[in-house]
DNA sequence: GAAATAACTGAAATCGATTTCACAATTATA
DNA sequence: TATAATTGTGAAATCGATTTCAGTTATTTC
């Protein structure tokens, strides 16, 4: 059905029933029922890739996650789809499981004005994208990383990380592991790390590298580095900068004998949904990435009405969520 | 930069640049080359909101979920995209939150040659949806539920339940509580438990309906399920129909003073990616569910060639994950 | 009652690509 | 050499909507 059959039925021209659709410009009352009965008669919907080539919207937005199967991305997604559902749009979901070639790919691919407006869940940023990014057609928002020029929603990294190991030094732990993760991720690898050490050296801490590991970003990564650490000396707390890394951290030092929270306490960040059902427990950094995936929406929408106000910047609040897994000294 | 701009700077027309994009009709070795090198300098990306219209492909899969910011969605929506990145197709995600009203609007939405081809994760399959799938222009596969007449991917719910109530009594379980989740969810709601029960009949248990429970699918209904089958009886082992609901019913029981397994054991299905880490580690049902997403996007580009291939019916495979959640009598 | 304004309508142009069609220039075949 | 077949090209139609433009009819205003 497309809008010249509608026309014909109703005994109007298709822009006739264009204004009808649209409300927009004069239609005789009798006329415009005419079409309205004839759309609804035939369950008429217009085609919206072809409303999108006129209007220069597609009234979708792209979204860019590094790995669609996380808790993370898929709360982000949910926040965004929720505030893009009420903008009356879509939402077109780009998987790039961590690979920055195709990251920039998409970039090019999206803005092509196949979407009015991208968000980025970052990890990496490099010169290539930023390249790419200044390039772009359509605003861009990046959700997790700061980059200057862009607007970007970012968690509070480093306050979170520096509350966290205040935490545990306020109960007393002095022996504190790290286990972090590659710098070229700067919110998580490096921000996060310069709070834990800015915070030991606040209240005099001695640092030991021998008591720092830095990997990946899994449960497994988890593992092997507490294990690494346990060969050296064994802390009295373990501060890892993701949830998983620290689940991982807990089962090697089960593993090795140890009991948790009663010889070493364990932290985390980002508190999954099983955190507070995990055993012990676990302490870990509440983020609302939903509520990110939904400030980075609206940052986007405010954009595309107006892109001078690119390069704001928000930052997301946090709350620590003390549970079992951490035990006074 | 459209087609026409590309042309007059290589000096040809549109039909030709048309013709070099697409390899196909006759172009001249020199013209080719002039064109290919403007498109090269000026990194010219057709607009792929008018080849669509044109060529009536929206090179885009849509797909329908309850719930995006689940394991299981996640999951699902990573196999359809890796599938989808292959075609050349991006991935529109249409997010219900388990409204029925979306759902079918979604449908109708995304049908209306917004997208080439549908994937619904069903929940409940209403009269209604099925009013609306019939009129379809396109393709759909259903996942997880089974819809006769359409091309369903379905987790062999049956065998799955059966073969851990069997695993249950043959490690002498005769005591086995049951939290299941409403009828309306046909694959989860009503196979589930019917395969709890033929298998409860075959070892000739007796069912005790004290002994079941009904409700939502979170981890707090599985924690109030249980409470309240604790408060007419204690039975040996718990067969929860999803892992949430395992992990509220054992929290439950340890609340109630009881150990796991020691007290009771525990079972879920789903196989979330915590089950293994949890305490105690869950006994479950693996299910692929990256691999259903994989399949079902696999049929939805073959029923796009050949659409008399509609209706197949695919189950996909399932591992009993035991875990120190049981423990024998 | 004439002039000015408002209400209404449809033909045609447009968005940016693809493809048909008609025709021209080569090359192959008889 | 004449004819047929192949190669090569651009103008124009097309996809399905929206919008401008020009023209008609109805309503005010003086």
């Amino acid at each position: 059905m497309r809008i010249k059959d509608i026309a014909k039925l109703a005994g109007v021209s298709p822009a006739t029933v264009s204004r009808v659709m649209n409300n927009n410009g004069y239609v005789k009352e009798e006329k415009r029922e005419a079409v309205l009965k004839v759309i609804k008669e035939v369950d008429y919907q217009p085609n919206p890739i072809a409303q999108s080539l006129k209007n220069q919207k597609s009234h979708m937005l792209g979204v860019i996650v590094p790995k669609i199967s996380t808790e993370t991305a898929s709360r982000v997604v949910a926040g965004v789809t929720e505030v893009a559902k009420v903008h009356g749009y879509q939402v077109l979901i780009a998987n790039t499981d961590l690979d920055i070639e195709e990251e920039i790919n998409y970039l090019k691919f999206l803005s092509n004005k196949s979407v009015d407006g991208i968000i980025m869940m970052g990890t990496e940023v490099t010169d290539r994208h930023l390249a790419v990014m200044d390039k772009l057609a359509v605003p861009i928002v990046i959700l997790g990383q700061e980059v200057k020029g862009y607007t970007s929603i970012i968690h509070n990294d480093y306050d979170a990380s520096f509350s966290m190991t205040e935490y545990l030094i306020k109960q007393h732990h002095r022996e504190i592991a790290f286990i972090g993760v590659d710098e070229k991720d700067e919110a998580v690898g490096v921000v996060r790390k310069k709070a834990y050490l800015d915070c030991l050296n606040k209240y005099a801490v001695k640092v030991d590298s021998k008591l720092m590991a830095i990997g990946d970003f899994d449960i497994d990564t988890g593992y092997q580095m507490m294990q690494q650490i346990l060969t050296h000396k064994t802390p009295t707390a373990v501060f890892a900068v993701t949830d998983h890394l620290a689940i991982g951290a807990i089962h090697a030092l089960l593993d090795a004998g140890l009991r948790v929270p009663d010889d070493v306490s364990v932290v985390g960040i980002g508190d999954i949904k099983l955190a507070a059902y995990l055993n012990p427990p676990l302490t870990t950094v509440h983020y609302t990435f939903k509520t990110s995936g939904k400030m980075a929406a609206e940052a986007v929408f405010e954009l595309m009405e107006d892109d001078t106000k690119q390069g704001k910047r928000f930052m997301t609040t946090f709350e620590l969520k003390t549970r079992a897994s951490v035990k006074a000294i």
